[in-house]
DNA sequence: TCATGTCTTGCGGATTTCGCAGCCATGGGC
DNA sequence: GCCCATGGCTGCGAAATCCGCAAGACATGA
C-alpha cells in the first residue's frame, strides 16, 4: 500500500501512527516474521508463513516490502575483530550547539559502523573499527575532534567482545 | 580453475593459527564470502561463488562451516525503537576485582544484547533493550548494579539511532 | 613414496524462489 | 446505498536454488 514513504499521502490515517523518523508501525505478523529471521536469516519463505500462518507468497512481499522500507535488514554479522580488524573503539562525543551535524558527520566516515545520540554525560555514541592502533588514532584524533562542535571525546578500546545478540524478539 | 585465484597452495600454510580467542584465522576467500554476505545475507551461493571465484558447493560448505563455527551469523538486524522496545541504553560500568564474573552475568540476561570489555574510565560496556522506563530501570538499578564486583555504573539512554551497519569489509 | 585429511568439483533430485493472475475486504467519492 | 480504486492474500506453474553424494586434486606428514 504506501508504497513509498511519500507516495501516498492521502492515505494516512491506516495503522494508527507513525513514529516521528517515519517508520511504519508494524502489526503482529511483521513482528513475528522478523522474529524468525532473526533466528535464522535464511530460512524459507515457506516455513516462516507455516509459523506466523501466512502463505509463502504473502511472507515474501512482507519481507521485502520491510526490506525496502528499512525497517529491517538481512546481513551476516561477525566479530570484527575475528576478520582482521585489531581495533575497535567506543568512542562519546559531547558537542556544543547542534547535535545533527557531528552526528551526520561521523555517519559519513566508513570506519564508524554505529552511531547513536544519547542523554547523558555524552552526547554521541559511536563505535569504530580499524585495522590497527594507527587508523584508529588518526580517525579519533585526527578525523573526529577536528569536527567543528566537538567539544571532547573519551575512548573506550575494545579488548574482547563477550556478547552480540539480534533475537530481543524471541525472549 | 577457480581455485587459482586464491588458493590454499602455494600460499602459506593455510590456516596457520588461531586468534587468542579460539576463533580460526579466516583466508582471503572466506572473507570475500562474509563480505557478500554483509551486503545481502540472502544472496545465492552461486552468485556468490562467481563473485570470489569458486563453485556454488564450495561456498555453500565453507558458509556452513562459518556459521557452524560462530565466526558469523547470518540475521535480520532491525533498530528495535521501531519495532516496539521503546528504550534503549548504552550502560558504562566500572568493576573492582574481576571482570569476567560480571561480564558472565551481564550477557546471561536477555535484555543486554552486547556486552564489551574496554579499556578506559569504564571497564564494561552494555546495550540494553527495554520495553519502557519501568524496564529499564528495573535492569540497571535493580540487577546490574546489585553484582557482587560492580563498583558503579553510568547510563547514556537512546535518543536516536543514526547508523548501524555491517559493512566494514566492503570500503 | 605413500597414506591421509582437506578442499574442490560436478551432478541429479528435492526444495525454494519468483512472477502472474484472481479474489476478497476496506475505504473514498458520489 | 452504490461503485470503483487500492492493498493484501492465495494458488499455481516455471525457473532457479539448495542439498547430499561421490570422485578427483593438492598439501602435509610419516
Amino acid at each position: 500500500m504506501h508504497s513509498g514513504v511519500v507516495a501516498s499521502r492521502s492515505a494516512e490515517p491506516r495503522d494508527s501512527r507513525e513514529s516521528r523518523n517515519g517508520s511504519p508501525q508494524l502489526d503482529a505478523v511483521s513482528l513475528a516474521i522478523i522474529e524468525q529471521l532473526q533466528q535464522d536469516g535464511r530460512r524459507p519463505y515457506a516455513a516462516i508463513g507455516k509459523a506466523v500462518g501466512l502463505s509463502e507468497a504473502a511472507v515474501r512481499q512482507r519481507v521485502q516490502k520491510l526490506l525496502d522500507q528499512g525497517v529491517m535488514q538481512i546481513v551476516a554479522v561477525t566479530d570484527p575483530l575475528t576478520v582482521g580488524f585489531r581495533r575497535q573503539a567506543m568512542v562519546g562525543v559531547t558537542v556544543e550547539g547542534d547535535l545533527d551535524p557531528v552526528a551526520e558527520a561521523l555517519t559519513a566516515m566508513s570506519e564508524v559502523e554505529y552511531v547513536v545520540m544519547t542523554a547523558g554525560s555524552f552526547d554521541i555514541l559511536a563505535e569504530i573499527v580499524c585495522e590497527d592502533d594507527d587508523h584508529l588514532l588518526d580517525v579519533i584524533n585526527k578525523r573526529i575532534r577536528a569536527l567543528p562542535g566537538v567539544r571532547s571525546t573519551e575512548s573506550f578500546v575494545y579488548l574482547k567482545l563477550k556478547k552480540q545478540t539480534y533475537m530481543w524478539g524471541t525472549r
